[in-house]
RNA sequence: GCCUUCUUAGCUCAGUUGGUUAGAGCAGUAGACUGUUAAUCUAUUGGUCCUAGGUUCGAGUCCUAGAGAAGGCGCCA
């Protein structure tokens, strides 16, 4: 009676017959005289297992004990089912209750909650179906993510997270003392690190150094931005992949992210279908409140079939720009921000549109106006341009934002002069521009906008297992 | 940061033009039930109507301020 414990989801017609022992959390419990049904959860899978509990071979109490969220460890033969939802199930033999999980205080029932609710009590919502299917799912974004960087000869580097540099322009910096801040003698050549430091905004410097001696690399981190940013699509730590390749120029770079986004999409339609799939049934209920014109078009999964089919849409800023100046909206002035003058940054409601009504396809938009980008950018032969590439997708909108990097010494230094940026405190970066400079092109993929836009959730916070956003730090 | 909306039982919500003891489903509790699938059936506990002021004979409902949340926008990944 020493058996080990068999995961849930490994369970399978072949093991009828035999005798085997189970651990989890039970989901519910539906009881009647002679005979009690209980639904555990392992998290190995959406599907939980059906344990049948004959009442008279055991204590009532063991089973009154028994409650939503308690866990429990349970041997016995796996049957054939009887019952109409599962093939198999069961019969215990064996019961030991774990833990206990008081009924009138535990918070997740055996009903719909919003996720409002759950993020409330984010510390239990991964035993709920729909966030134990996303996690599930997000784990295999990353691992997959990995396995493309692998299988395609790239180094995954580390890049600090604690960081002196603060010229990179990619938003608000948290700032990191060991000091106390309202001490007035406060100063920051008595810190720890005798100067002024910061959370990463980003990773790409430091990679570049990388790939500027390894050919291919990527970093895969945590990311800080310290802005008021209140949306849907907005954290304030987040991780990010920043694949930076020597050799590639934008092109090859497009290529790349592409191919990646599309490995990584396949990679889940063929090795998540059962939590896609509930996930997809999830969405459908909930949008069956909404108006139609608010619903998605497609189901979740062919949605993300039908990534796969084409090529990505390409143009440039100033196609694009000349797309949304004819288009019916803007001439019709239904858009928010009117797009009259070359050189206007895209709003959301302009890339929407190009996205999800023009192509009706994940579209990469490139060579925008060097003005509104950042100084590492390469600039183009036209001058007013730098190669720049944006991925948008339909839903989370830019998922990935790349560039070729100016790897010439004296465009950089011009345009770091033009940016009043300090050349001092990037010395280690303009290095690699005198010595051994080569063609290079790198990207940002942000993953819980992926993650988003392959499970459908609509909030970021929900695929993250403890959101950081504006006023909130909890767990 | 800006705009809009929301906050009523543990959860999800209803609550009419301001009118008496504030309602439902689920959960909990007690019981019933020969195999259930968010089991079902019967009974039942449970309320600072977000907070503080104000208007009124009377406020869950109207007004002001504050807190929290959601959606949209900006910043971006």
């Amino acid at each position: 009676m020493d058996l080990k414990r068999s995961k849930i989801n490994l369970l399978t017609e072949k093991n009828i017959g035999s005798e085997i022992k189970i651990s989890g959390w039970v989901r519910t419990k539906r009881q009647s005289k002679n005979v009690s049904f209980i639904s555990v959860n392992d998290g190995s899978s959406i599907i939980s297992l059906q344990v049948v509990v004959d009442m008279n071979s055991f204590d009532i109490s063991l089973v009154d004990n028994i409650t939503t969220g308690a866990s429990i460890s349970v041997s016995g033969k796996l049957e054939k089912s009887e019952g109409k939802s599962q093939s198999f199930e069961l019969l215990a033999s064996n019961i030991k209750i774990l833990g206990l999980a008081d009924p009138e205080n535990y918070p997740i029932q055996p009903k719909r909650h919003s996720f409002e609710f759950l993020r409330e009590v984010a510390h239990l919502r991964p035993r709920t179906n729909t966030f134990s299917a996303v996690f599930r799912i997000r784990h295999s974004i990353i691992y997959s993510i990995h396995k493309f960087f692998n299988d395609k000869g790239f180094l995954n580097i580390h890049t600090p997270i604690i960081t002196s540099s603060d010229a990179e322009g990619a938003g608000e910096m948290f700032k990191v003392t060991a000091l106390d801040p309202k001490d007035k003698d406060f100063n920051f050549s008595d810190d720890f690190f005798s100067r002024p430091v910061n959370l990463t905004v980003s990773g790409q410097l430091n990679a570049e150094l990388g790939a500027l001696a390894l050919s291919e690399v990527y970093t895969f981190g945590p990311t800080f931005r310290a802005e008021n940013s209140n949306t849907s699509k907005h954290l304030a730590e987040f991780w990010m992949i920043e694949p930076e390749m020597a050799f590639y120029d934008i092109h090859d770079n497009m290529d790349l992210a592409e191919e990646m986004l599309k490995y990584v999409i396949s990679y889940i339609l063929e090795n998540c279908d059962d939590d896609l799939s509930f996930l997809e049934n999830f969405e459908i209920n909930d949008e069956k409140s909404l108006p139609q014109i608010q619903r998605n078009q497609q189901p979740l999964r062919d949605r993300l079939s039908s990534i796969l089919g084409k090529k990505f849409d390409r143009i440039s800023y100033t196609e694009a720009f000349n797309i949304l100046r004819n288009s019916k909206p803007n001439k019709k002035n239904k858009f928010e921000f009117k797009v009259e003058e070359w050189g206007i940054d895209f709003q959301s409601e302009h890339e929407r549109f190009l996205v999800e009504k023009y192509f009706k396809n994940p579209v990469i938009v490139r060579d925008y106006p060097k003005k509104i980008k950042a100084f590492y950018m390469r600039t183009n032969d036209d001058g007013k341009t730098v190669a720049a590439m944006d991925v948008l997708f339909p839903t989370v909108g830019e998922i990935i934002g790349g560039s070729q990097r100016e790897e010439r010494y004296d465009k950089l230094v011009h345009r770091m002069d033009e940016m009043d940026i300090s050349k001092d405190d990037l010395s280690w970066y303009l290095d690699t521009r005198k010595f051994g400079s080569v063609v290079h092109s790198g990207y940002g993929l942000g993953l819980e906008r992926l993650v988003q836009f392959i499970t459908g959730m609509k909030n970021i916070r929900d695929v993250i297992p403890f959101p950081r956003t504006p006023g909130n730090c909890n767990f």
